[in-house]
DNA sequence: ATCAGCGGCATTTTT
DNA sequence: TGCCGCTGAT
């Protein structure tokens, strides 16, 4: 049955039916672009009757992933299985864990994070004596980020790098690689970097993956490094069926080594490429189009097009200054609670900041307004330290070379070994070459430690051991895992707030294992066509007996980067796992030389396995908080612009549009910064459907100082004509701000009164100085669960504490209330005295008098 | 082994 | 100003 493709429009149409040949799609903000993406590769399916494994999408989200596969599934139902469509990262782990041993790794191997990675860093910087005062760990990081998405191998990059830093990241990126090879660990650059090496250096891998994919998508393509950009033109390379679709003027991501030239040159690349221009817009109002498009028509890289829409103008563009931020975030609580009013729900609505911290006051001031809010990143659910122990549990037993996840567990919870026993295994370990758990090992025998020492390493050792041969699903198997450590154990009795929260949030995690499970299963696994090398049997109707590859990786040779990266011979580790029972070895992609897996060509190959703990990791480390926000429940959504990328609302805040934050400090004076801010401010306009406010404010606390900054230029450069201003500089922000502060009327419980400043003074001080740093991270700790729904934190976007209780909060108050203070805990309300409330707290038994507008309290029922 | 306290630091973060 | 990470005192 054709699909049809009479509902898309002439471009839209012809993006889809352009099927063979490169092709490039200029997909403007809102124009259709998962669509086209969609329907193409329906059409590719159902009527040039492509096998579904033949075609190979790539997206940069876990989410969008999700999403195409999801639309898919509802235009060509079941035959949309066996696509690969995934993201860059875990199609790369699927390559590398077909081949693993090809670079010298074992399939087993783990993926680290930015956290392990920059344990991982201070360990070498601390072993090459590298000053970290002198050389920042996050600026070597960041160097040799680079230098990775660059594809410059250790050895290459040596010899550019002639500056101190550069130097000294050399050093530390070869011994990186080393160290990294001999945890039989990835990280996040490398699972690109060493897929693209694989594909280099063994053409008989390279040319099995491009036989196989003979229709290749790749979406958001301005932001593809050097990397992707490479992997993804060797694999087209055969068929030259690449399909990218992309928007320059969306590509926010260079700091993070996108190259916003991939996109710009696809058409020099692939030089008889096909270019279709998707410009109409069916997402915003044409008030809001049209300030997007002069906004960004001031870029000068850029490529031409100009985006329009068959929707009326609707309301104007809402400027309001402030006088301060907090008036800022005020003001922006009273107009959501009008939009609200008007017939607009709460999750229609979204506050939008530059940077993380601005989202403080805001998320103060609409707590204060009783308008329930979520917080989409920040904090990162899998980033607690709590999860990360757990998770370097789960890991040591599939991976227990990785020396990283050893390290941090083998005393936590604290089980009496110290620094000094430590470094004593480390010590075992680099004599005898061997991994942190083998020095661990022999350390449980070692005569010179304590008995209790020898006695608690024994016991580590033997529980990760223990673990490896569990049987059992795969839920039993990790309840066991953090049974046997202990942890909850060491929670329990610390009997703190905090450790409760800690504990809920490791039983959280429990219920991210069950949602693995589930979607994991016989019926809903994830499924992938055959291996290459059953494509090359196929195609080429050879037999392969014998493995041509495995001899092969020793032929490999002379090709630059791969000697250095991918065949610096070193001390493996990670064998264990390999011969470990089947619940906890890697199922994933199967084997290179898969026996029976060559079976059919058209019969799928199970790839993760819901019973398998290296496939749970596996999904855990490429998975993000933001891949399952949820839209349901009723609450504002708040989060940086960055994070809104891809989203849509018909009610938009942009917060701080202020010279020095919007375009930040950092990219002003230089021309690339600021056409990168714009395009960021680019992508916040384009985010709103109807209505689109952009606040400033005259001046604002930053780094405690106050700041007076003039308003952002992407604000001026909205023509006049479509904008509205309020607040303060309504006439005009010029000159004399502060006088004009105290006149204005009418915004309700604005702090400013004509004395200035007055009231603010005394609410931050009534505030007894401050919190300590304790009670600051117990806040920052933070604990789901208890009053959310069980489950909706994790599988959703990570709500922030005390999220919960917006919805609650009222500003008003009368005897008897509870309320909850952000310092003095709980207390009752005794008496209301126009604007100040007398409270008796719980816990100190003492009576305080408390402004209600300006008091860090929430009413609880 | 632990923790308070000090000093240096400070965008954005799809994986 | 507020946070994070390290350090030195116990």
């Amino acid at each position: 049955m054709p699909v049809d493709i009479t509902t898309l429009n002439g471009p839209q149409r012809a993006a889809v039916e352009c099927t063979e040949g490169p092709l490039l799609v200029l997909a403007g903000a809102g124009s259709g672009k998962t669509r086209v993406l969609t329907y193409r590769i329906a059409h590719i399916l159902e009527d040039l009757d492509v096998a579904p494994w033949e075609i190979l999408a790539i997206t940069f989200t876990n989410k969008a992933a999700a999403e195409m596969r999801e639309r898919l599934q509802g235009l060509v139902g079941p035959r949309s299985r066996g696509m690969w469509v995934s993201t860059f990262h875990s199609m790369c782990v699927r390559m590398l864990r077909a081949d693993a041993e090809l670079l010298g790794f074992s399939k087993s191997f783990t993926i680290y994070d930015t956290d392990d990675q920059k344990r991982l860093y201070k360990e070498i910087m601390a072993e090459l004596d590298i000053d970290p005062k002198r050389f920042p760990v996050n600026a070597l990081m960041n160097r040799i980020s680079t230098a990775k998405n660059e594809l410059k191998a250790p050895g290459v990059f040596a010899k550019e790098a002639n500056d101190p830093v550069g130097k000294v990241a050399a050093r530390v990126y070869e011994r990186l690689q080393e160290r990294l090879k001999q945890a039989n660990a990835f990280d996040f650059d490398d699972l690109l970097l060493y897929a693209y090496l694989l594909l280099k250096n063994h053409p008989e891998v390279l040319e099995a993956y491009q036989l196989r994919f003979r229709y290749i998508m790749v979406d958001e393509y301005q932001d593809t490094n050097h990397a992707q950009y490479e992997i993804t033109r060797l694999l087209a390379e055969q068929h030259g069926n690449i399909m990218v679709v992309g928007d320059d003027d969306q590509s926010i991501y260079s700091w993070r080594g996108a190259d916003i030239r991939n996109i710009l040159d696809f058409e020099k690349d692939y030089p008889r490429c096909t270019t279709v221009k998707l410009e109409q817009n069916y997402r915003s109002v044409g008030n809001v189009l049209a300030a997007a498009n002069a906004v960004i028509a001031n870029n000068q890289h850029r490529k031409a097009k100009k985006l329009f829409t068959d929707q009326e103008d609707g309301e104007k563009i809402h400027v309001y200054m402030a006088t301060d931020e907090r008036d800022e975030g005020r003001w922006i609580a009273g107009e959501i609670e009008k939009q609200r009013q008007k017939g607009l729900s709460y999750n229609q609505v979204a506050v939008f900041y530059r940077t993380n911290a601005q989202s403080r006051m805001l998320e103060d001031m609409l707590l204060r307004a009783g308008v329930p809010y979520r917080i989409v990143g920040g904090t990162r659910f899998f980033e607690r330290a709590e999860i990360r122990d757990v998770m370097a549990y789960l890991t040591l037993v599939v991976n227990p070379a990785d020396d990283i996840a050893a390290k941090r567990v083998i005393n936590t919870p604290r089980r009496g070994i110290g620094k000094s026993t430590i470094e004593r295994i480390e010590q075992f370990a680099r004599e005898m070459g061997m991994t942190f758990m083998e020095g661990a090992e022999l350390a449980a025998a070692d005569p010179e430690l304590r008995a209790s020492t020898r006695r608690s390493v024994g016991e580590f050792v033997q529980l990760v051991k223990d673990a490896q041969s569990y049987s059992g699903d795969l839920r039993k198997l990790i309840e066991a895992v953090i049974d046997k450590s202990g942890l909850i154990g060491a929670l329990q009795a610390e009997n703190t707030d905090e450790a409760r929260g800690r504990i809920e949030n490791i039983q959280e995690f429990l219920s991210v294992v069950d949602e693995f499970v589930d979607t994991h299963d016989e019926e809903d696994a994830d499924y992938a066509a055959p291996q290459h090398s059953a494509v090359l049997r196929t195609a080429d109707a050879l037999d392969a007996a014998a493995s041509p590859r495995t001899q092969s990786a020793a032929a490999d040779e002379g090709s630059g980067i791969g000697e250095t990266l991918a065949d610096s011979s070193l001390p493996m580790g990670g064998q264990l796992a390999d011969d470990a029972p089947v619940v906890v070895g890697v199922t994933a992609g199967g084997e290179g030389v898969g026996e029976e897996k060559a079976a059919a060509a058209d019969e799928p190959v199970r790839v993760l396995r819901g019973d398998s703990l290296a496939d749970f990791l596996e999904w855990v480390r490429l998975r993000t908080d933001l891949d399952t926000m949820e839209d349901d429940g009723q609450a504002v959504t708040m989060m940086t612009v960055h994070a809104s990328k891809g989203l849509e609302f018909d009610c938009v805040f942009v917060a701080g549009m202020e010279e020095t934050l919007f375009p930040h400090m950092n990219s002003v004076g230089d021309a690339a910064g600021i056409e990168e801010e714009r395009r960021l401010a680019y992508v916040a306009i384009t985010r709103a459907r109807k209505v689109l406010y952009l606040t400033c404010a005259y001046t604002r606390q930053i780094f405690g100082q106050t700041q007076s900054n003039p308003v952002s230029r992407f604000v001026h450069e909205i023509p006049s004509e479509l904008r509205q201003t309020m607040g303060v500089g309504s006439q005009g922000f010029s000159g004399t701000g502060w006088e004009k502060r105290g006149s204005r009327k009418g915004i309700s419980g604005s702090g400013v009164e004509a004395g200035g400043g007055r009231v603010f003074g005394r609410s931050s001080a009534s505030m007894p100085g401050g919190r300590s740093d304790r009670e600051r991270r117990e806040a920052r700790t933070g604990r789901m669960g208890s009053g959310m729904g069980s489950g909706r934190a994790v599988s959703g976007a990570y709500v922030r504490p005390g999220a919960e209780k917006k919805a609650a909060a009222k500003m008003t108050f009368a005897a008897g209330d509870m309320v909850d203070h952000k310092t003095f805990g709980r207390g009752k309300v005794t008496k209301v005295d126009g604007d100040t409330l007398y409270v008796r707290f719980t816990k100190s038994g003492q009576t305080k008098k408390l402004l209600k507008d300006y008091a860090p309290i929430v009413k609880i029922n």
